[in-house]
DNA sequence: GTAATTGCAAATACTTTGCCACGTA
DNA sequence: TACGTGGCAAAGTATTTGCAATTAC
């Protein structure tokens, strides 16, 4: 029943409420647009495009893509949300969460993006990066690309 | 005494002549343009991006965008080369060195990239999920962020 | 000679900004 | 009221393609 809290990141539940709150102390507004971006952020499992995000249920009758992306703009500022590579022309956002990091799996033929199950093995390399360089705010991005069964 | 055979990078000497060779067995034909652009990237010490190439000294006067572009297509299409997000707007290329792997050191300030001196530790975890998905010409892409100290 | 390659220009795709109206605090 | 935010349209930047001329083999 109790749970041991080790260094190791722990699973948490992580609510669209905690997330505004969070916006409110650095200055955002409480805006209809920010509540549904937060949300479909929230619920995918993976990363999306602008376009995906402008375009999804939540959001394509609620605003329009500008909006979208100056949200993204601002949120990425403050370090809520990262913006990915993935080899795609267009960018790609997720939802920062503290303790939490994940590394995607991508079907170079059809574009399926899925989120690795296994432990990252990248930290210690990070850790020796960040003392030998004297890098600040040091994080990492690892991706691996490949065909997918389907596709094969 | 785990001492895995694993492919580490043989420091192995590669001329354009060498490249230009095996670009040939694979149909593409010698041009003016190949030569430069082979020339390039292997005197590069890091990706570069089709501005940064087309621009370059050996090409600007050399050749038109569209063509490295293409070329860049091609020689990506048969193995030679890798298109790598790096977070940018603009895509970066890099010569493909059998048995070479890189990871890069970026700053999210000046944009700056190096290469990372210290081994690739995900050797073991791309084995692994190419066993357990079944995903075929299994790569991975790996980049640090964060300000450098010259930024910070 | 034939097919690949090139240059130029035009078309796409994605991102970013200007401006003024609007909503939140 | 004041200032952050939103919508719409236009501009900016990177990529990609069509086509006729050229070049490698």
């Amino acid at each position: 029943m109790s749970e041991h809290h080790h260094h190791h990141p722990t699973p948490q539940i992580v609510s669209v409420q905690d997330m505004i709150d969070r916006c409110r102390e650095v200055g955002l507004r409480r805006t209809k647009a920010l509540e549904e971006l937060l949300s479909t952020l929230l619920e995918s499992a993976r990363p999306m495009t602008l376009s995906e995000l402008a375009s999804s249920e939540r959001l394509t009758t609620q605003c329009d893509k500008a909006t979208v992306f100056r949200l993204l703009q601002r949120l990425t500022e403050k370090g809520f949300v990262r913006r990915l590579g993935l080899h795609e022309r267009a960018a790609y956002f997720t939802l920062l969460i503290p303790g939490r990091h994940q590394d995607y799996l991508i079907c170079t033929e059809c574009g399926s993006i899925e989120p690795v199950k296994a432990p990252c093995p990248v930290h210690e390399l990070e850790e020796e990066i960040r003392v030998k360089t004297g890098f600040r705010n040091l994080y990492h991005e690892l991706e691996f690309f490949g065909t997918c069964p389907k596709c094969a």
